[in-house]
RNA sequence: GUGUCUGUAGCUCAACGGUUAGAGCGCCUGACUGUGGAUCAGGAGGCUGUGGGUUCGACCCCCAUCAGACACCCCA
């Protein structure tokens, strides 16, 4: 291999990319803190043995490998898992609930697709230690808040239960190892419509009739109380269904209460998810722009930290896949559009100019304004002014023999060509209300 | 992990198995004034993803490998 090459699913981040990136991290992390959540950071490796045993299937994805003394590790899979090890391993310092997000990457050996990676960016945000409706609606609120923050308009939540999903089954004469079987096909129902889904259930040694039946309630559709309420007569008789469609109704009673739009969410009995953790609540929000897979997703998982302590510890969280919305944000144009992080181009006229303009840009930065200069004080004007072009800066600045006579410093808009004197005295001030200006726009 | 397709200049793409692999855009230099975008003139840039094979001769055909796209599978 002579020529440079990324590993296969793993990507670079130009500038431009980064920015949005950081952006959404920015708003994410500005959501969570205002919900009073507190920052979490674990390794990238655990041990193998930390990951197995907890994801089921998926668990093939996971990498593994041996370091230099043996030690069998891995790179996590998720960020949920490592939390669920740091609540047992600091079980004595956290005070329960807790409420933490955690950011950065994570690692699957899947074929890369659409919106896909071996390496991916998660936003996570959990609440640790309580099982009431309440934590599930915060969840949902932060979800809805964020997608709002970020621009987004069109998006649903689908919200179901876990209980619900086994409910249909139990009601529909399938025991709970068969249930996981058919999910996965009813999950594909957007897919391939109900007519692929019947035949997918038949090929799994569904009966017809138990087929009609899941079929039917999967796809009750409507406002959150009539799909709730048919469901409550379809299910009658199952206790642990019918608890659930409580739970739901009470998280979504402390939705409306917290303001969370109604055009936001349904209850879609069909959503499945499929980590195998999830006891609840599950969601996932999706919206029309981006058809391949969820944007994030989540639920409550009361068991999974239970595998590290010795209690069980209900939990609820979401995982916002940055890589996917960042995909989705640049398809709708969504974000800011900048490609450089400096606004003010800084010019030097002649050698003789050079500190003349280097006390400018620092006067600048003090005042807040993110600047650069030339670095060849010997290139002319129009070489300085096209860097500062192809940058992308807004705004350039000559400070010449001419100006320095006068006192004066010329400001150049890089976009409409024109240009001002302002008092030497006047340039940060001046710049602040102008790029101040531009931003409201 | 399975299947289909793709890989040529920084980017988008040409080139019948046959001379020295081309074009547009971009990039660099100059015309050019104390000033970018426009125009004109010139210039740099390639072991055709990589490694084998077939052939007198390979960008082109065959095999392998790496990377990418799409559809499955699954998921963020």
């Amino acid at each position: 291999m002579t020529s440079p090459q990324n590993i296969k699913g793993m990507r670079d981040h130009l500038p431009p990319a980064m920015l949005l990136r950081q952006h959404i991290l920015h708003t994410l992390t500005t959501v969570f803190e205002r919900h009073g959540f507190e920052p979490l950071g674990t390794p990238i490796l655990e041990y193998a043995e930390t990951l197995e045993g907890k994801l089921g299937e998926d668990e093939k994805l996971i990498y593994r490998f041996e370091d230099h003394g043996g030690r069998r590790l891995a790179l996590r899979y998720d960020q949920t898992v490592p939390l669920a090890r740091v609540v047992a391993q600091y079980s004595g310092q956290l005070a329960l609930p807790w409420r933490r997000y955690a950011i950065g990457p994570s690692y699957r050996g899947e074929r890369p697709g659409r919106g896909r990676y071996r390496e991916f960016y998660q936003a996570d945000a959990d609440i640790v230690g309580s099982s009431s409706p309440l934590a599930d609606a915060e969840i949902i609120t932060i979800l809805t808040e964020s997608l709002t923050v970020l621009g987004f308009t069109d998006f649903t939540t689908l919200l179901n239960h876990r209980q619900i999903i086994g409910g249909i089954a139990r009601v529909s004469g399938l025991d709970e190892a068969a249930a996981g079987d058919v999910y996965r096909a009813i999950d594909k129902l957007d897919k391939i419509g109900s007519d692929g889904v019947r035949e997918e259930l038949h090929e799994r040694g569904v009966t017809p009739a138990a087929a009609e039946r899941i079929l039917t309630l999967v796809q009750l559709d409507g406002s959150p109380d009539d799909v709730l309420h048919e469901l409550d007569t379809q299910l009658h008789g199952d206790e642990r269904a019918i608890a659930a469609l409580a739970n739901l109704r009470a998280i979504i009673v402390a939705l409306e209460a917290m303001g969370v739009p109604p055009a936001c969410y349904r209850v879609a009995p069909r959503l499945a998810r499929g980590l195998s953790y999830y006891t609840g609540l599950v969601f996932e929000a999706i919206t029309a722009h981006w058809p391949a897979g969820s944007l994030l997703g989540g639920g409550r998982y009361d068991e999974l930290v239970g595998m590290f302590a010795k209690n069980s510890v209900p939990t609820v969280g979401l995982a916002f896949g940055i890589d996917r919305l960042h995909d989705v944000m640049e398809e709708l144009g969504l974000g800011p559009r900048a490609t450089t992080t400096a606004a003010v181009y800084v010019t030097i006229f002649s050698t003789e100019q050079v500190a003349a303009s280097l006390t400018l840009v620092q006067e600048l930065r003090a005042a807040g304004i993110n600047a650069i200069t030339a670095l060849d004080a010997s290139s002319g004007l129009g070489k300085q002014f096209k860097e500062a072009d192809r940058k992308g800066l807004r705004y350039a600045l000559v400070l010449g023999p001419d100006e320095l006579a006068q006192g004066m410093v010329s400001i150049r808009d890089m976009q409409s060509g024109a240009q001002h004197h302002v008092a030497r005295g006047e340039v940060a001030t001046e710049l602040c209300r102008l790029l101040a200006a531009g931003a409201a726009s």
